[in-house]
This record gives structure tokens, sequence and C-alpha cells, in this order.
DNA sequence: GAACCATTAAACACTG
DNA sequence: GCAGTGTTTAATGGTT
């Protein structure tokens, strides 16, 4: 039926500024963005991830924590980090909260995540410590965060590649000698669609907060106790906050506290 | 209803 | 030859 953006033949004959502009407006339309909402606001820079350990107990991680935070969740203009998808009364949060993550399949195997291929493929991407994938890891982080697709049928890899190809956001990188053998190359995300894709990310049901999550190393690291997770959200959905609010403590929780509502809001979504 | 977009499926070429 | 990867085309359904 409808063309398919950047299928046709003239495709590779465009030039790279007719190419920025088309995207840009496959990307907003994508996250259903206001216009010129990226025009005034300073493009966010995400976690600079120069380390091989992306685990959230990583003192590394604290440091680009607040990166993260101030860049990514908190721009000037106090965005809430929480949206008001439902109301948590207390006690009602034990059985939906750890779990869910615990074991994914039994909640959210069933459930499509409610994310465009492009969105999966730029958090897997951002996610990564170098910030470029192959097609490969790309598959694996999808499949770590979204047990759906374990699941679901195989034309989701297709899927995934097609994405790649087409989409204007996703550069291919070739893999550099001397780093790990393997088929394929690299994919990056397109430093100039990054804002996009964010804004794009923050238009969907879950917000941003599950782009970064990690699965916790330790018992330790990744489970807050449902009481103080309810007790956060509770917190979190009256609160707005702003830059100066953030030192690295705070920091910390708050991405933890993102993070475990992130996957919380996916289970809820997902039953 | 039309246009646009995401998703899915499939075919094909290329590469390790 | 096989499997994985990358590209392209086409069809379909949902949203605006």
């Amino acid at each position: 039926m409808g063309p398919v953006i950047g299928m046709t033949p003239e495709k590779r004959a465009e030039t790279p500024g007719a190419e920025k502009v088309a995207g840009l407006s496959q990307i907003y339309k994508m996250g259903s963005l206001p216009e010129a909402v990226d025009a005034a606001r300073p493009k966010a820079t995400l976690v600079d991830s120069e380390s091989a350990d992306d685990e959230l107990t990583n003192l590394n991680w604290l440091h680009e924590s607040t990166n993260l935070l101030t860049n990514f969740s908190f721009g000037s203009e106090g965005l809430p980090i929480v949206s008001p998808l439902y109301d948590i009364e207390g006690d009602d949060v034990p059985s939906l909260g750890p779990s869910c993550y615990q074991n994914p399949e039994k909640k959210s195997a069933t459930a499509k995540p409610p994310y465009s291929f492009s969105l999966l493929i730029y958090m897997a991407i951002e996610h990564s410590p170098n910030k470029c994938l192959p097609v490969k890891e790309i598959y694996s982080w999808i499949l770590d965060r979204f047990p759906y697709f374990a699941t679901a049928p195989t034309g989701w890899k297709n899927s995934v590649r097609h994405n790649l190809s087409l989409n204007k956001c996703f550069q291919k990188v070739e893999r550099s000698h001397g780093k790990v053998n393997g088929k394929g190359s690299l994919w990056c995300v397109d430093p100039e669609y990054k804002p996009n894709l964010m804004q794009a990310l923050k238009k969907q049901p879950f917000s941003s907060t599950l782009t970064f999550y990690t699965p916790p190393a330790s018992p330790q690291s990744g489970s807050l106790s449902p009481h103080f997770l309810s007790s956060v959200l509770k917190q979190n959905q009256v609160r707005t906050l702003k830059e100066s609010d953030i030192d690295a403590a705070t920091a910390m929780m708050l991405l933890n506290t993102s993070i475990e509502q992130g996957i919380l809001e996916y289970c809820i979504y997902s039953q």
C-alpha cells in the first residue's frame, strides 16, 4: 500500500541533507512530536559510557548517572519523570513489582512491547558501552528486555534488520580491524537523530525509563523493596525535578526508581 | 477516504 | 553449502 520511506532506489542517491530532513519528519511523526520541539531544546547528550561495564552497580555508572539524569530525564523544562498512568495504593505493588522482572516471562511474555522497532533498536544501541552494536547484539538486547520476542515468530529479526537498513536514524559502521571477528557491521545511532528518537521515546506510554535498564547483576542492586518502590513512586508522581535537584546520591536512587518503574509500567501494561 | 507509517513477509545478494 | 547479514520490494493494518 503506502510507500515505505527510503525504500526507493533513489534512497542512495539522495543528498545527505535531504535525507536528514526526511528522516526528521519521519521521527517526529513516529513519536507524535510537537513541531520544533528540539529547536529550542539543547541537544541531549546521552550517557557517555567509555566503560565496558554497564552494570548499575558500577561506580562509573554513578558518575554517568548524573549526566544521564541531567541530560536525559530532566531538561530545563523540569519534565516529570513519571507518567501518572495509574494510581498505586501502597501494598498493591508487591504483586507486580520485583517478580515482574525477575521472571518477566510470567507477566509479559504475551504482551508486545509498546515500542516500535526503531525505538527498540535505539534503546539497544544506546545501552551499549560503545553506542554501537552488531545486529546480533541488538537481537540479544531486545530478547533480554522483552521476553515477548522469545516466543514471537522469528520474523521480528527480519523487522529489526529491515529497520536498520531503512531507518535513517541508524548508521552502519564497519568493524574496525583488531576488533572481534564476526559477520556484519556495527550499527550506531546517527547523533543528529538522537534528540528526535529521545523525544519519540518520551512519547511512549512508559516514557523513557526503560531505556537504560540493565538486569540486576546482584539481588542487592536490582531489588528495591516493594514498599520502598511504592513510596518513591508516589513521591515521584507529584514531584517535578529540575537539574538543580540532582546530586550523585539522588541520581542513583532516582534512576533506580525510574528503572523499576519502567519495568513496573511495562508489566502493568502487559497484563 | 487518503496519506502516512509500522510491521511483516519474502526474495535475493553478499560474506564469513 | 550454510548461516547470518544487509537490501529491497510488496502487502497489510493502524493512525492521523
